[in-house]
DNA sequence: TGACCGCCTCTACAGTTGTAGAGAAAGTTA
DNA sequence: TAACTTTCTCTACAACTGTAGAGGCGGTCA
């Protein structure tokens, strides 16, 4: 059972990632994580990270103090809900035009090319079995 | 030179795939095409382009009665966008992840990743060259 | 026990997005 | 040209996003 649709904003996409590589961990820790790239606040990061734990996005444990946080969901399925939105409005669910279109946009090497092929190849095998 | 980054929204999307669909085009055009998906008033079509004009995302005449509008940006450009976008947030960038993942999200026939690895020969040999 | 520090809660505020009504203007038709 | 229809302009408004300050509470260290 997969939540409905998860979509996250650019700031949201930042936290979480940040939250994926060290939960369980406290606002304060994101807050320095972010620090460099962001300049965000303390309020900042704490207000995102609530707002978060309403959207299901992130559990707290408020019992504790420093508030501990974790992610709800996992970073697989936030991938997902990030490509099915894409592929959804951007290409009207076709799978080969977005594909197409990536390997057009991006400057692959002929290794990076192989290794495709391998992910194909693999996939193949695995739908077959 | 294409636009620095071009975003949009879910509503901007059924618009301007709209748009594109039959450029020139008028306001109510657009609202009647999304009527049946959207239910929008003319006034919320109307509202949504003159501000996706704005963001250059469409060009509008407003000599002529009606209001003549075109895109601004191609339809390969938007999906680049919103491509760039997910690989960026969702994959930090990194391609054969996103790939993969897709793969996987999918559920691709056997016909469908022949085709695929047709698109990575092509790609190839357009590399080579 | 007072001063301080880290963390918390609450409130705010401007910009963007989704959505639309009211009333004016322009074009059409009898 | 009066009446009708189509389109336009302007204004509004609530929800969501990005961003943060002010001030309170609970430990800790002298």
């Amino acid at each position: 059972m997969s939540k409905p649709q998860i979509e996250l904003t650019e700031a949201e996409w930042s936290v979480i990632k940040a939250v994926w590589d060290s939960e369980p961990c406290t606002a304060p820790d994101i807050q320095q994580k972010l620090a460099k790239k962001t300049g965000w606040t303390y309020s900042t990061v704490r207000t995102l990270m609530d707002r978060m734990v309403t959207k299901g996005l992130l559990k707290a444990d408020k019992q504790r103090n420093p508030t501990l946080y974790r992610s709800a969901v996992s970073k697989t399925q936030a991938q997902k809900g990030e490509l099915l939105y894409a592929l959804k409005h951007a290409f009207n669910g076709a799978l080969t035009p977005m594909v197409q279109c990536l390997l057009e946009t991006s400057n692959l090497s002929s290794d990076e090319l192989s290794e495709l092929e391998s992910l194909i190849k693999a996939r193949r095998r695995n739908a077959k079995k």
